[in-house]
DNA sequence: CGGGTGTTTGCATACGTATGCAAGACCGCC
DNA sequence: GGCGGTCTTGCATACGTATGCAAACACCCG
């Protein structure tokens, strides 16, 4: 019952403990855990040996204490509905895992009043930097804590100001790559189901898709915000296709709602896909590739976006100051069976 | 440049900055701040006025050090393919948050040496309980921690000798459930393309399973492990449906396999579900539900399933000591298109 | 052998909070 | 007014680590 250890402590030898084991001082001991510090290499192995032998570990909670770094990154996120997340995510924390540190998720709704709950949340764990994923959230809570001064980086959406940094996929030009590829494939009633059109990625992508049709001089026959959600997105795609001159191609906002719309137009109203209507999506996440689907995308590299991401964080870290800059990462067009192919793609 | 604070404390009042400004002790500030604590509601208000003034908030670090508990829940992960675990993963996050926790991501991957690694570092942020909701996770590390104290919880996953808690669907009972349904529907030459047999879901599923066609005296045809992996799982069923006598059903031990075998069989092998062959899953993720796949599957209830882990896990921060035990959730059978369904159930 | 240089190590302190202890304040009651 | 009791509050210390400083030490060269 009583061994003379406290319930929470139990098992967990200190620092002290190991020095008094190997017979040196506490601060070597710190010393010998600590990269940087110097240590001769006999008394290394002694307190290794100790430590090893009482399965001694640093507390990391106690050494952000004093170093002032938490080595923890806030995660703040919204609903992961959207697929790309998931893979993202995994992807993110084992890159920073890789680094020694470690990702805390913090989940928010759309209030405000959740983004003050986090903010605060995220100020009381001294996270070292912040990582926004989440395409509902507010402005607000990146703006405190970039004043607060902890690094924030934005991932997969961007600021109008350019004041934060970011990495998103080059959404202009992924928007241009499908207007080409829909031009070229024949298409002359081209429509866009948008992502949402308050994050920038949904109107960056519909501005590079506009610009690129007038370049051609194709007319962008219908638009409608399909806010990066299945329903609203295939109810909009009904529409269109109702409608007295209905669109031959529809470029959607995301593969997450692309999927959606062609679940409607095929099984709901019984069109074809790509014979009726050619539709393209954007993000190339795992599903796009099923057979089901085949669903001709613009990829979005999350490999290389969580790279760029990471390296961002970590850099920041070291200097919060440097000047914020917004990574744009190309990524291909990814040529399916879900739109019409050009003659000279085959 | 210099405004005389360090770079890492900068904008961050302590308690002692409080009790300054507010004309009291740190330790009355510390009392203010937590609810078992005698206050007088007059100091209680001055305190709280000059906190607000300053923007203070409790470092949770600090308060960890003293009092042994980290508000921070491990979360270890393996691979996020499945999407039943984003789902699952915000649910948890959520609830979390609310009671005051946190999760921490740890990605493993499916080396011993990972599991060492990840084992070492969730000791190292002193982590006040840890959710495996990996299926790849090694039970070196779940026993170890359970051994250093720290309460475990396995999501979605059980254990054979049931030492340790978990939280799962009633995988027999599920098993049972699609058995009497396929009986009942009429199909005569079954076949189960199971979840990864190394894993309590994927034996469990197919143990009660087989014993339910068993009582009904229809023969299990064949059988297969799928290994919880989208390639595995199609050329399985694909296998199973070249064979000299195909089967007129297959239950496969989780959607995100099932709708792998949904696409092979259509796409690939140009048969139709459930015409030719009827196919039933295990989970009730999202896409279940959309209009290509319409799969007739078990639900996994996430939010019930969410509840009692999260439940689980406070409970066992508090009394470390309490007796393992095993929840499980019942979930419906979800009947939807990809499988014939019997003449009572219209 | 002395002095200078560079390395190793211990001592002391700091990080920001919680809490046992005892002193003080306040109250009610005989 | 005195006494016992409850509340409130400050003092001191503890949690586990990192690090500046100075003492100790090793080493090299003249």
């Amino acid at each position: 019952m009583d061994g003379g250890m406290s319930d929470r402590t139990r098992g967990r030898a200190t620092a002290a403990d190991v020095a008094r084991a190997a017979g040196v001082s506490q601060s070597a001991v710190s010393r010998v855990f600590q990269p940087g510090a110097s240590a001769s290499p006999a008394m290394a192995a002694r307190v290794r040996e100790a430590a090893d032998a009482l399965g001694y570990r640093p507390n990391v909670l106690a050494r952000s204490l004093i170093t002032g770094r938490s080595r923890i990154v806030g995660l703040v996120v919204g609903y992961l509905d959207n697929p790309f997340y998931p893979d993202a995510i995994e992807r993110l924390s084992t890159a920073l895992q890789a680094e020694g540190y470690h990702l805390l998720i913090f989940t928010t709704g759309r209030s405000e009043v959740d983004v003050e709950r986090v903010a605060g949340e995220l100020l009381d764990y001294r996270v070292d930097a912040l990582i926004a994923a989440s395409v509902t959230l507010s402005g607000t809570l990146t703006e405190r804590c970039a004043a607060l001064g902890i690094p924030v980086v934005l991932f997969n959406r961007g600021t109008a100001d350019g004041s934060l940094p970011s990495v998103t996929s080059d959404n202009l030009a992924g928007g241009r790559k499908v207007a080409e590829f829909l031009v070229r494939g024949g298409h002359r009633r081209i429509a866009h189901v948008s992502g949402w059109q308050g994050a920038s990625t949904g109107a960056e992508r519909l501005e590079g898709f506009a610009a690129a049709l007038k370049a051609r001089g194709v007319p962008l026959a219908q638009v409608a915000d399909g806010m990066y959600d299945r329903d609203a997105a295939a109810e909009a795609a009904r529409q269109m296709m109702t409608s007295p001159a209905p669109p031959d191609a529809i470029f959607v906002g995301n593969d997450h709602m692309a999927l959606a719309v062609m679940d409607a137009l095929r099984q709901g109203m019984g069109l074809s896909v790509p014979d009726d209507v050619s539709i393209v999506g954007y993000d190339d996440v795992p599903m796009a590739a099923w057979a089901a689907y085949d669903l001709t995308t613009v990829r979005q590299p999350a490999g290389r976006m969580v790279e760029a991401a990471v390296s961002e964080v970590l850099r920041r870290i070291e200097r919060p100051a440097r000047p914020a800059r917004a990574v744009r990462i190309d990524g291909p067009l990814v040529v399916r069976g879900s739109a019409r192919r050009p003659e000279d793609a085959r």
